[in-house]
RNA sequence: GGCACGGUGGCAGAGAGGCUAUGCAACGGAUUGCAACUCCGUGUACACCGGUUCGACUCCGGUCCGUGCCUCCA
């Protein structure tokens, strides 16, 4: 197979990848709402558009990631209200921070990251877009979608307007039309953030409803229709959902469902230690706290460790699992460290298994498959070029196993290297208790003895 | 209640109508003063009940169990 599948989760079923443009792949992801730390499930929606990114790009000329930063929120204003610092300082920090805290995990930078409050004058358009066409409507100083007016509404999520009715516990506002309605824009109060609009009520100002940003950033930056929308699965319904209503209805597009996005690419759940995260068990893991225990690589080969659509239960075992398997690798590209890396492509097995719909498990056993040849210049190049398209096994080997500490001077390497030589004359001597005193010393000190040929050997631990 | 997705060896996790997944752990061996590191080798599986088939863990139906969504959520 030399052709990218992915499962689309709009026709249910698993595709070849046409694009709309081969010369240009436009794909569109949603990202976060900035008003604290990512926790680990943010960052695997963040890696596995990282990885069908790359691969886009390995197959494609030109390819347009976008992913959103949604700065203006329910959410964010509680945060504010909470610790009294402004929006603007909120928001700014926490993109900086999620930022941060995903390059960690090996995740390059979207092509462009937009964010929603420099698309307010994009929203309008496409709200009074709907008005005219009559999807939209005005209410108590909200403006509506009305769900009726779209048919083919629940056609991503497989659920009738009626089915989500029934089972909806939410109560209804009593200026929706229909409970199923959702709102593109409210008004917004002197001390919530607010943009002038033709709907002005309450001094004139209002905020958009969550859905339209995505509305408007996908079709500004990347057009109409374009080729991949992903996310996490739980963003099916209601939200993207509500994006497909929008954008297809205020362009008219009511029987086609892709007229917005042709491909849609979700995500599976997290879960840790069997449980969803959530405030009130106290399981929220931060990226942000996790890569000051963990090198991010481990946490990224975790996260790839299960198929992307699968659910992924997180565990500390699961990490100190990718963690001992690329200590493997690493170790295996430190004794290549002198040979020059031949030029190679990706090796099939792992590529061919990243074509068939992201096969991440796959792939990492057609990586270490390959760790059963010798070592050799192409075993090195196979290794690296297979890494780098997963966005693994690029740090420099002796770093990564210890053998050269980079700044990190919590370790006095003098002493080391005293003690060293003070074992080696115990062992000369057969003083075996002296010998083992001082391994076990340092070893408390996160230094472990390696005795080889050439004498010993040590590296940093952990 | 509705919708959806799963149940694979000790654990994690792919796959496939008849052909070794892979990793971690475990065990055996090499190495070592003893270890660690490293290397070599080994084992165990497909929830249950029917059906289709020459043959099913893989297809179909049912049962049981688990998870997610239906409300903010990646």
């Amino acid at each position: 197979m030399l052709e990218l599948q992915l499962y689309n989760s709009l026709t249910r079923k698993k595709e070849l990848f046409v694009p709309l443009d081969s010369d240009h792949v436009r794909i569109y992801a949603c990202g976060p709402t900035v008003y604290s730390y990512a926790h680990i499930g943010n960052a695997r929606m963040a890696v596995v558009f990282d990885l069908l990114s790359r691969m886009l790009r390995k197959i494609y000329p030109k390819v347009t990631y976008v992913s959103n930063i949604t700065d203006v929120d329910d959410k964010i204003i509680e945060a504010s209200q909470k610790t009294g610092e402004p929006i603007k300082t909120i928001t700014e920090k926490y993109t900086r921070i999620y930022n941060e805290d995903m390059s960690a995990l090996g995740v390059n930078l979207p092509d462009i990251q937009s964010k929603a409050t420099e698309h307010i004058g994009e929203m309008i358009v496409l709200i009074e877009a709907l008005i005219k066409r009559g999807h939209a409507y005005e209410s108590d100083g909200h403006v509506l979608f009305n769900v009726p007016s779209f048919p083919a509404y629940g056609g991503l999520s497989g659920r009738s307007r009626d089915e989500q009715i029934a089972g909806a516990r939410v109560e209804i506002a009593s200026y929706k039309k229909d409970p199923a309605d959702f709102v593109l824009w409210k008004p917004s109060s002197d001390n919530e953030p607010g943009w002038n609009s033709p709907w002005d009520v309450n001094n004139g100002r209002g905020r958009p409803g969550w859905h339209i940003e995505c509305s408007a950033m996908a079709e500004k930056h990347l057009g109409l229709p374009f080729d991949i929308h992903g996310g996490g699965v739980d963003l099916k319904f209601p939200h993207h959902e509500n994006e497909i209503a929008q954008s297809c209805c205020a362009h008219g597009e009511l029987n086609d469902l892709a007229s917005f996005s042709k491909y849609w690419v979700h995500n599976g759940f997290l879960t840790v230690n069997g449980e969803k995260m959530s405030k009130s068990l106290g399981n929220f893991l931060l990226v942000h706290d996790l890569i000051k225990q963990i090198p991010g690589e481990a946490l990224r080969l975790t996260l790839l460790s299960a198929h992307y659509r699968q659910p992924l239960d997180w565990s500390e075992d699961k990490v100190s699992q990718s963690k001992r398997m690329l200590d493997r690798f690493y170790h295996r590209l430190n004794q290549m460290n002198d040979m020059v890396s031949e030029k190679t492509d990706v090796p099939d097995a792992v590529y061919s298994a990243l074509l068939d719909d992201l096969n991440t498990p796959k792939a990492i056993a057609a990586l270490n498959s390959l760790l059963k040849t010798q070592n050799s210049p192409e075993l090195k190049g196979q290794l690296l070029a297979a890494g780098e398209l997963l966005g693994l096994l690029q740090e420099k080997p002796k770093e990564w196993l210890g053998y050269e500490t980079n700044i990190d001077i919590d370790v006095d390497i003098a002493l080391i290297e005293t003690l060293l030589q003070e074992r080696k004359k115990a062992r000369s001597n057969k003083d075996f208790v002296r010998s083992d005193e001082i391994r076990d010393e340092l070893l408390t000190q996160g230094i472990e003895i390696e005795d080889t040929k050439d004498g010993a050997k040590w590296r940093k631990v952990n």
